[in-house]
DNA sequence: TCTGGGGTCCTAGGACCC
DNA sequence: TCTGGGGTCCTAGGACCC
């Protein structure tokens, strides 16, 4: 099935959102950032990314890098209300949206005669509609669509066949991919594949034996941007979790456990006004040499229930005992779709 | 320069069952 | 005396994405 997909994409959404509000600061470096010492860059505006500042950006070192800049703590509550306004405009236009995160969709224009002025038709009505601009890829797959969107940021419009983006991207590190990340970067660097173009001249078999059967010939699909991926229209989340970074690392068990009971209280909150529930009741430990450890236990019916999810994460905690100081903690309840997809299993065999 | 918070998916190994 | 093969569930770690 021949396919049209986009892939919309806000230029720097959290500082465009901010900016909004606080007009003044148009054209400065602005950076949305947490406050503590362990900080990172949520946002960073086009003028800040000058001074190589980019997303995930340790904070202090954003401010070494460029002093001048605009701090701004962030405000989820403002920024996922902006988002459904801008998602509200892309649902008008359009019947099939895939929606990422907050600054993020796929539409399916497989259905209009004409898809490229729909495209323009939505990128201004977004920009009428909510003030905000975005960056639009169009291609025959999410993958094209998404790489194009990123081609000519910000305010931008490419549209690339699979042989364009292909010839195009032929010179470009496989980094570039939505998929290949740092550690499979440099895998393919040792074996002397540094480009896409030489990614996807490589042999299925050669790839399999250095990655395995599964990855090994899916980079290559990669690199040659074959994408067959359906939009996935009605997603539910599996998992639910709170996790914290402390300011200074905290040892010992005693020490942990009250901040165990609060994030439990705080995920649980959140599960029940959602009246959602899971079986899966996991931690997650991250110690002061950056190691993470998990565990979890599953039990036989789903919960929501603070006292449970407390007495399980904390008997976790407990038989794990870290020996070493700790740095981040975290809760986590997965398997919250179960009852779902048993529901929808059940209803696709009547 | 040390590295957030909230997620998803994959892999590998062990338990357990038929 | 030596040791099947498949399937599912579960755990832990890791890569990756926004």
């Amino acid at each position: 099935m021949r396919r049209v997909i986009a892939h919309v994409d806000m230029d720097a959404f959290y500082v465009s959102a901010e900016l909004e509000r606080r007009p003044e600061l148009r054209g400065l470096p602005v950076v949305v950032a947490g406050t503590g010492p362990r900080a990172v860059v949520t946002t960073a505006s086009y003028e800040a990314r000058q001074f190589g500042v980019f997303s995930a950006t340790p904070a202090s070192r954003a401010r070494r890098l460029c002093p001048q800049a605009i701090f701004l703590p962030p405000d989820f509550d403002h920024y996922r209300a902006r988002s459904r306004e801008v998602m509200a405009v892309l649902h008008d236009h359009v019947e099939h949206v895939q929606v990422v995160g907050l600054d993020e969709a796929y539409l399916d224009l497989t259905p209009f005669e004409r898809p490229k002025p729909a495209a323009r038709r939505i990128k201004h009505a977004v920009r009428e509609r909510t003030g905000l601009t975005c960056s639009i890829g169009i291609g025959p797959n999410k993958l094209v669509a998404k790489v194009a969107s990123d081609a000519d940021k910000p305010d931008g419009f490419t549209v690339l066949s699979r042989e364009m983006a292909c010839e195009r991207f032929a010179g470009a590190s496989p980094g570039l991919i939505p998929g290949i990340g740092p550690k499979t970067v440099v895998r393919l660097e040792l074996e002397g594949i540094t480009t896409l173009g030489a990614l996807a001249a490589t042999s299925d078999e050669r790839l399999a034996e250095l990655f395995g059967s599964r990855l090994g010939p899916h980079l290559r699909r990669l690199a040659c941007f074959e994408d067959e991926r359906p939009l996935e229209l009605d997603r539910r989340a599996k998992s639910e979790s709170r996790e914290t970074t402390f300011d200074a690392d905290i040892e010992g068990v005693a020490a942990l456990e009250p901040i165990l009971d609060r994030l439990a209280g705080e995920l649980c909150a959140t599960l029940v006004k959602q009246n959602s529930r899971g079986r899966t009741i996991g931690i997650k430990v991250r110690l002061d040499d950056f190691s993470t450890h998990t565990r979890a236990r599953t039990r036989p019916e789903p919960t929501n229930d603070v006292d449970v999810v407390r007495a399980v994460a904390t008997e976790l905690l407990r038989a794990f005992d870290p020996q070493r100081p700790v740095r981040l903690l975290g809760v986590r309840v997965a398997g919250l779709d179960e009852e779902f997809e048993a529901r929808r299993q059940l209803e696709l065999s009547v």
